[in-house]
DNA sequence: TAGATTGTTAATCGATTAACAATC
DNA sequence: TAGATTGTTAATCGATTAACAATC
């Protein structure tokens, strides 16, 4: 359908606007005008209809957007129709807790199993799914139809268990270590950096904090 | 010193260029070019020149840039040389995630505080601190000079706690839970939107799925 | 039909890259 | 001095916004 390569620009705005629309369509709300949305989410009346265009005419003049319909085809496009199957690496505090965040699953995103290199944690079950040695990773990812894996170990072993993910064909990767992974361009990685996000917020206090002095 | 806006993109960058530098130093390595560091980082030299140029010259002709001193004013720009008090409202498995990570006080980054309404949790222990009921939030701030407060909570209460917040002129909020929050603008907001970050991820997968089958 | 609102093209704005004179 | 590399200006590229004709 569409060939042209759309910005991650645009791509990284779409989960905002499927989270307003859902929130549309669960207050009964039937369909919206891209003015009505834009008050409502604080971007341009234009940039909205530029987004959705991208994608195809989900509107129609004179009427606006049908909030379900809408709904869906951004669920379509962000690939939210499909379940994904996840595999986390590192049962540490941060692990365990992506593991237990229930709203993944309702998105399509099923965590099938946890890794750790500790032989203390291996047997332990974090809800209903049990720590794994790092020994079994490769073919449990090949047996289980992995296609994202979840780095919450530190950096020194991302290297490492990366290639280890690149060599059984890994589709993409979820990385909270904090390295830039290099990998070929066929495996998706998208980072986060909780210390870079963290170090944002420090820049702008201070930013603040002078300009507030300078008035 | 410097007067007009420095646009976030340039900020985003920082915390990156910062951990490059820092591990040239640990490396031992005393200076570097644009160019040098442009191929280490996957950026344009000139972007990098760019970008530092927004803080002044701290670079030298014919030789490039001194990797310590550049280490020095980078975190400096970022507000790494202050302390920053934290406290963390929401003592589930995420909050707990943030607290025992240690490589946030290591830039300066010190939680003084974790809150919970759940009374099951009060006076747990988590690492050093132990686990406050809500109602000590408002007056814990102010006592403790508190400068960030990290929302792991779910959003429903989250808006509620946001109010609270702003009425105790915290000065930034990092926000964890999955809405946008409505703050004076002298209240800075970062959020972590997980499922966001997860969503975009599922796209990229998909993308490349189809890219596979075009071709 | 008249009014509303999209889809889309054109204009603007901002960010990135290239080029080069200044200078260590 | 000659070579290297910055700081900075100018050119390019891309993303956002405005405008409006198409159309429900």
């Amino acid at each position: 359908m569409e060939e042209k390569e759309i910005s991650q620009a645009v791509i990284s705005r779409l989960p905002r606007y499927l989270r307003y629309l859902t929130e549309l369509k669960d207050e009964g709300v039937e369909r919206i005008s891209s003015q009505e949305l834009s008050k409502r989410m604080q971007v341009t009346a234009s940039q909205i209809r530029q987004d959705l265009n991208h994608f195809g005419g989900f509107g129609q003049q004179g009427y606006g957007y049908n909030v379900e319909s809408l709904v869906t085809e951004i669920a379509k496009i962000l690939g939210l129709d499909q379940e994904h199957y996840i595999v986390i690496i590192g049962a540490g505090n941060l692990g365990q807790a992506l593991l237990n965040y229930a709203n993944f699953s309702r998105r399509g995103f099923i965590f099938k199993g946890i890794f750790d290199s500790n032989p203390a944690l291996h047997g332990m079950k974090i809800g209903e799914i049990e720590v794994r040695p790092m020994e079994e990773l490769k073919s449990f990812i090949k047996k289980n139809n992995i296609d994202i894996a979840v780095l919450t170990i530190p950096k020194t072993s991302a290297v490492e268990v990366t290639r280890q993910l690149v060599d059984c064909s890994i589709k993409a990767i979820w990385n909270f270590a904090h390295v830039d992974l290099d990998v070929p361009d066929e495996v998706q990685v998208e980072n986060v950096h909780l210390s870079d996000s963290l170090m944002k917020l420090s820049y702008n206090i201070c930013r603040n904090k002078k300009a507030e002095k300078d008035s």
